[in-house]
DNA sequence: ACGGACCTCCCCCGCGCGGGGGAGACGATC
DNA sequence: GATCGTCTCCCCCGCGCGGGGGAGGTCCGT
């Protein structure tokens, strides 16, 4: 019997993509599609398919967010397969802490995608696929932003140092970062120095654009 | 005879999922596919495409730039359509001084993508097609961003004023600033000072916060 | 009971930043 | 020729920022 899988994404395209990339094969049949995390859980529970095919970046309930309520909420899950853009540290260990079986680039070629579904509805972990290591060579011969990645990825922030940066990344002062903290400036400044020596960051601008450049804060 | 269709986008999904939809309808006819830029003058000397379905963000050669080489080396050009994840407002002011015809979002469904190639394959513009105005709708009652796209828009940055938000928004400092630009740092002050005051930017951290938000630098 | 990580707050100090204002030079437009 | 926009540079001034220290508290694992 073939492997069966529901397809999550907010674009159409992309959906009808991965239909046409996967129904070209004998032995993976799409059994239904989604346009929201929402949306998920009851088509789950309905079509009971092998395998979600499901974005990370979407309206209502994100890949992440969607990912754990269906290992929570439903009994024999199907595989997850998180499907996006490109790999960021943020998403892929959300994935990872979320549940997910497998990851993969939306710019993976079909014979990688296909490859994909078939490995982690064997059961198969399919964590780092060539395609994404492949990726993550051409952006270290690039430029800057894997630099960026990197050392947010190491960075090791705190809960606390998190939530400033976070803060500092949505234009806030030390002083109005220490108000919505409910604590004071100079509490605030400490997290903020450790947040740039962590970054390897000269000031907050550049801790900023680190923010943005590794994904731990997402534009739009 | 068939409207025929060239493909440009780097990822083969996208591809298959443009492919998908526009083969499913008789008068349209896909007649070849390139993964950049570079690809496409040649490409469309020898199929001579009525339409140029093409990607904006593209190694190489990216979408602004391919239209124009094709326009400017190519006689008789197909109509450009461009491609694109989201309406950027740099991208749609770049692609439209290029010479593209239409604009369309990846995120748009299937039967406004196949009217988006059938009126410009009819001559029609589709500068602003009901997507896009339904997505800028969509964003205006989101949160922030939209307001951060809207003052960039507005701004009407000056070309210097530009390139010094660029490079601010590298997290240069404004003497690194003027020293790439060959120019005093009192100068460079003076630029900064118009970027904040059109942005409606407190500092700069902010303007580099509307810089990303506005997709005006595109992280990654 | 002890170290260690984390959060909290405090001091001093230098400096980059941004606001305010002004001004000269150039090119395009009218 | 006059006007306008843009780019260039200059002044003064206040202040937020970031570096350098130190120090108290809680909680946790050993």
């Amino acid at each position: 019997m073939p492997v069966t899988v529901l397809l999550v994404d907010d674009e159409p395209l992309v959906r009808a993509g991965l239909r046409a990339v996967l129904e070209a094969q004998a032995d993976i049949e799409v059994v239904g599609e989604a346009a929201d995390g929402a949306a998920v859980i009851p088509l789950v529970r309905r079509l009971r398919p092998d395998v979600v095919a499901m974005d990370v970046r979407m309206p209502l309930l994100d890949g992440i967010e969607a990912t754990r309520a269906l290992l929570r909420s439903v009994d024999a899950p199907p595989k997850i397969l998180v499907v996006t853009t490109f790999e960021n540290d943020e998403y892929v260990y959300g994935a990872l802490r979320a549940g997910a079986d497998g990851f993969l680039l939306k710019r993976a070629r079909p014979a990688e995608i296909v490859h994909a579904v078939r490995l982690v509805a064997e059961g198969e972990s399919l964590l780092f696929p060539a395609s994404v290591r492949r990726l993550a060579a051409q952006y270290a011969d690039g430029d800057g932003n894997r630099a960026a990645r990197d050392r947010l990825a190491r960075a090791r922030l705190t809960e606390r140092e998190g939530e400033v940066l976070r803060l500092m990344a949505r234009g806030l002062t030390n002083a109005e970062i220490a108000a919505k903290l409910v604590v004071g400036t100079e509490t605030v400044k400490s997290h903020v120095s450790a947040v740039l020596a962590k970054l390897g960051a000269r000031d907050r601008t550049q801790a900023v654009i680190a923010a943005y450049e590794s994904g731990f804060v997402a534009p739009g």
